[in-house]
DNA sequence: CTTTCGCCTCAG
DNA sequence: CATCGCTGAGGCGAAAG
């Protein structure tokens, strides 16, 4: 698209006749929100049904605060305020042209996602029998929103002027258009060449209905893009997705081509290992189109077309790239696997503890016994070969192959040559240039591993630890008692051959540091006992990095400290406990203390503590694959997290109330691509965390939650190198601790007829929210727009905060700011941010210059301030449970909780408005049988109508 | 003073 | 072709309260 193209509606046809129909485009420009000019100040480049003398009556009574005004009433006004701080250049302009086509299309991202109208509403089948102004429909009856009567007469009034055009045009060109696109309804998404205005007119000058929102899977028949993100890939695998070409081929031919020829999207990505399928554009149901389908579907082309824009290799932007990853990371893998028997085995001693009582033992004699295979997954993937390979003769590994790739395992004849496990390959390639190397076989490794912890648990032990996949702590004191820990090793490691011939090395002591230690020395395929009087002498061979818990890091501290490059744990031994303390902290050095000397206190046994065991924290991490250009793409990546955690923690049974995200960006001295193919080289890192207020796991207020965070973070996007998010805070689900739902909440004697409600103190300074109001903020929602950084970083820091959090949740973009390096701005931001005097001192200078205050704090609901939310719940809870039994709520009731939810809507609070909400409906599944349920269902539904309207991101029920 | 937050370290 | 650098626990120091 090129920019003078750009302002025009259609260059298609016949030159002379454009003359003619610009009065007519230009008349379309202005309805369709397409700026004609560029350099405009986005406040004077207002639709026309908001002039400027109410504008200005608007801004005035909106300086107190903004979370009510529509977009260019908040662009006017951080303009202003701009001013007031004395810098006289527009914090947010017009972008230039160069900007308009990135914009656009994000843009159109957005509206796709965002404002999606219920099925059936956008598709007209009679254009000209609808007159919008007397079709509205159900108008009287939303109360709340009025969102799809905006959405239904932005729709009509479209097809009108469609209809309008297509009928001027035929008249000034004399001209029949064969009807080609007949039945077809198509949308267009992003940019596209020829760009979305030409298509436009074509599809409509030839018959086909072309819709500029995306409704409800089954209205469009056909979607017209060149480029998708992953997400959207994903979201129309379901539809005919074509290049443009398609579009222009049919329109010279004069007859409508197969769309297979043109398709976008392809099936034959990402099965190379797994069944990790993405699915096929599929047939409709709908009688037209398969009607038409018949005409179109030459099925055998399908598979010889080439990618057209896929991502030639997998990175974090491909549709199936979570999935892909996950299956085949050795450490995520490893991870789940070990969360997994940690829950197992906390569950089974919980049990065991119920079923038999505490079981005493001999308390004075413990005997730990630590059991581990030898080189894993080396050894079981050379088993699954076909022929197996003979591990004792041949050198052999893991890996996914590939110079870069990381070894996860290596046998020990590999290990004479110098190989190890972590080790790249082509380094170990040159160590070992006969080197094997063998495929993941993740699927076997788990059934080795369930045997091997049936074996240990079929011994009359006290307790087991799983500490991996193939490792295990077990307690065998008692047993102990009337065998040597030698036979008992022995034992188990015959039992755990027979059973897989795999061999695995045993370690044991008094304690869980000798045992470890003993197992290393154990290895390979051996056992190894620590005996109580050679504790110091075993000890006394071991260096100071071999000890567990000791990483590099610990250890070139000490070695910095001691001026001694190998340190053994007899030189431990004589540094006094203080001086560790002070090198290492208080427990760090306590414990080096102790281990220098074989002491070891830590409990395997999940019985005496289990608290100790629970899962404290659910977390996902991807610090591979990660290459950005855009600020959209990262916040449908965070959804995806969003949606994976959400999903981890439903596994788990658990919600949280605390959420971290924490993101890597490349180290200023690192090259733009390290030497690891798609890895995140050295970088530098940065977290932030958000509390909640209660417990979800839901994806869609996660996402919310993690986009703002994200924003708050704000980082440069293509120096992104690693995402990783965190639920912190967990509990169990229950009834009572996830929506504030309590089955036997007893009903309480309220006066239906008195006021529930109090006046929200902040009611004054929130200006009305009347449902044309909300809709005046959806349909002027300016996308043009660019940050002036140069100003906005001269704003105080408070401001600047609150600023990106506003355009954030206004959609607006803040992306293609002339951003500092990381390292400078995260400084800035957070020095200024973190000092509470300079944050006090700003608020305070706000406070006078822009009577601006912030209106989280001050909204309160019957004067519970919403920061104690789980309170205002409560009382919610109780007014549902009374006036769903009586006549339901009083209207002044009604109207107070109305306002109270469309400020929690304007300040952004949509975790909390859909707990409210959900609130509700989980308490109408058991009201089916009280007077007012219908009421209460209506106006249930109509709050989550506006909620999924608004659609942050899905917020459908993932439990 | 205690609690919280961000960041680091380690293991497999 | 590449490649799948996860994830939970615990500790420390600074800041918040």
């Amino acid at each position: 698209m090129d920019s003078s193209a750009a302002t025009e509606w259609g260059s298609v046809g016949d030159s002379e006749i454009d003359l003619l129909l610009k009065e007519h485009e230009n008349r379309k420009n202005s309805e369709l929100n397409v700026n004609t000019e560029n350099k405009v100040q986005i406040a004077s480049s207002q639709p026309e049904s908001v002039d400027a003398t109410q504008q200005d009556v608007k801004l005035e009574s909106a300086s107190q605060d903004w979370g009510s005004m529509d977009d260019s009433e908040f662009i006017s006004f951080v303009n202003k305020l701009s001013q007031n701080y004395g810098l006289h250049q527009p914090v947010i302009t017009s972008q230039t042209s160069s900007d308009q086509e990135r914009n656009a299309e994000e843009d159109e991202n957005v509206d796709g996602d965002k404002n999606e109208a219920e099925p059936g509403d956008l598709i007209i089948n009679d254009i000209n029998s609808l007159d919008p102004e007397e079709v509205d429909p159900g108008s009287q009856e939303l109360e709340f929103g009025d969102y799809e009567k905006y959405f239904r007469h932005k729709t009509l009034k479209q097809q009108q002027q469609d209809q309008e055009y297509v009928e001027f045009t035929r008249k000034a060109r004399n001209l029949d258009y064969p009807p080609i696109f007949q039945n077809c309804v198509i949308y267009v998404n992003g940019k596209t060449d020829p760009d979305v205005r030409q298509l436009h007119k074509l599809i409509i000058l030839h018959s086909g209905k072309f819709i500029h929102m995306l409704g409800a899977k089954g209205n469009a028949t056909h979607i017209i893009a060149e480029n998708l993100t992953p997400q959207k890939k994903l979201e129309f695998s379901n539809y005919k997705v074509v290049t443009p070409k398609w579009i222009v081929d049919s329109v010279e031919a004069k007859k409508l081509q197969p769309w297979g020829d043109y398709m976008l999207i392809h099936n034959d990505y990402g099965q190379r290992r797994l069944d990790f399928k993405i699915e096929t554009t599929k047939e409709q149901d709908d009688p037209e189109i398969s009607q038409l389908s018949q005409v179109t579907e030459p099925d055998d082309n399908l598979h010889k077309r080439e990618d057209i824009d896929m991502p030639d290799h997998m990175n974090c932007k491909h549709p199936n790239f979570l999935p892909n990853f996950f299956a085949n990371s050795r450490l995520h893998h490893l991870s789940s696997w070990k969360a997994d028997l940690k829950s197992r085995f906390l569950q089974r001693a919980i049990s065991t503890l119920r079923s038999r009582g505490h079981n005493s033992r001999p308390a004075d004699k413990n005997v730990i016994l630590h059991v581990d295979f030898d080189c894993f997954f080396a050894t079981v993937s050379a088993l699954t070969c076909n022929p197996p390979i003979d591990i004792n003769e041949v050198p052999v590994c893991v890996t996914h192959g590939g110079n870069t790739s990381d070894i996860a395992s290596c046998n020990y004849v590999a290990r004479q040559y110098g190989c190890k496990n972590g080790m790249w390959l082509r380094s170990a390639r040159r160590l070992c240039p006969n080197l094997v190397c063998l495929d993941y076989n993740f699927d076997e490794y788990e059934r080795i591993s369930n045997i091997f912890y049936e074996i240990l648990l079929s011994y009359d032990i006290d307790s087991v630890l799983p500490v991996s996949v193939d490792e295990a702590l077990v307690d065998i004191s008692s047993m102990s008692a009337s065998q040597h820990p030698l036979e008992i090793m022995k034992d188990i490691k015959k039992k755990v051959y027979n059973a897989t011939k795999c061999s695995v090395s045993c370690g044991s002591g008094s304690n869980v540091l000798l045992a470890r230690l003993a197992l290393r020395r154990a290895k390979p395929d051996g056992a190894f006992h620590v005996e109580e009087g050679h504790v110091t002498d075993f000890l006394d061979t071991i260096k100071f990095s071999e000890l567990p818990g000791i990483g590099p890091q610990i250890c070139s501290k000490l070695e910095n400290e001691m001026q001694k490059t190998v340190l053994m744990v007899k030189d431990i031994r004589k540094i006094p406990k203080d001086k560790l303390a002070s090198i290492f902290g208080p427990k760090t050095g306590a414990t080096i203390y102790n281990y220098a000397r074989g002491l070891d206190d830590t409990c395997i046994d999940i019985i005496k503590n289990p608290e100790a065991f629970q899962r404290k924290s659910i977390s996902i991490d991807v610090n591979w694959g990660i290459r950005f250009d855009k600020d959209v793409e990262v916040e449908k990546f965070l959804s995806d997290l969003a949606k994976e955690l959400s999903k981890r923690l439903a596994n788990a049974k658990m919600v949280g109330s605390s959420v971290t995200l924490k993101l890597a960006t490349r180290h200023p001295d690192a090259p733009i691509d390290p030497p690891k193919y798609l890895g995140m080289g050295e970088c530098e890192f940065v977290s932030k965390t958000s509390r909640l207020g209660h417990f979800t796991r839901e994806a869609g207020a996660l996402g919310n939650e993690l986009r703002y965070l994200y924003r708050m973070l704000n980082v440069a996007v293509k120096e992104l190198r690693g995402v990783s998010i965190s639920m912190n805070r967990l509990s169990f689900e229950t009834k009572k601790n996830v929506h504030g739902l309590d089955a036997d909440q007893r009903l309480l004697p309220l006066n239906p007829t008195a006021k529930t409600f109090d006046p929200i103190p902040a009611a004054k300074s929130l200006p009305e929210s009347t449902p044309e109001r909300k809709a005046n903020t959806k349909i002027y929602r300016i996308p043009e727009n660019e940050i002036n950084w140069e100003v906005f970083n001269e704003l105080p820091t408070e401001i600047q905060d609150e600023l990106r959090h506003e355009l954030g949740r206004r959609h607006l973009s803040i992306t293609g700011s002339l951003y500092r390096s990381p390292k400078k701005r995260k400084k800035d931001f957070f020095n200024d941010f973190k000092s509470p005097t300079k944050r006090k001192l700003v608020m305070d200078k706000v406070l006078v210059d822009s009577n601006y205050v912030e209106a989280k704090s001050r909204l309160s609901f019957q004067k519970i301030p919403i920061t104690r939310f789980q309170e205002v719940l409560d009382k919610l809870k109780l007014w549902f449970d009374y006036t769903i039994r009586s006549d339901g709520p009083h209207e002044m009731d009604l109207d107070l909780f109305n306002e109270f939810m469309f400020s929690l809507f304007e300040i952004g609070e949509m975790t909390k408005y859909d707990s409210i909400v959900r609130l509700f409906e989980e308490k109408l599944i058991f009201s089916k049988s009280h007077p007012a349920y219908e009421e209460w269902k209506r106006i249930t539904t109509e709050l989550r109508t506006m909620l999924n309207e608004v659609k942050y991101d899905d917020l459908e029920f993932n439990y």
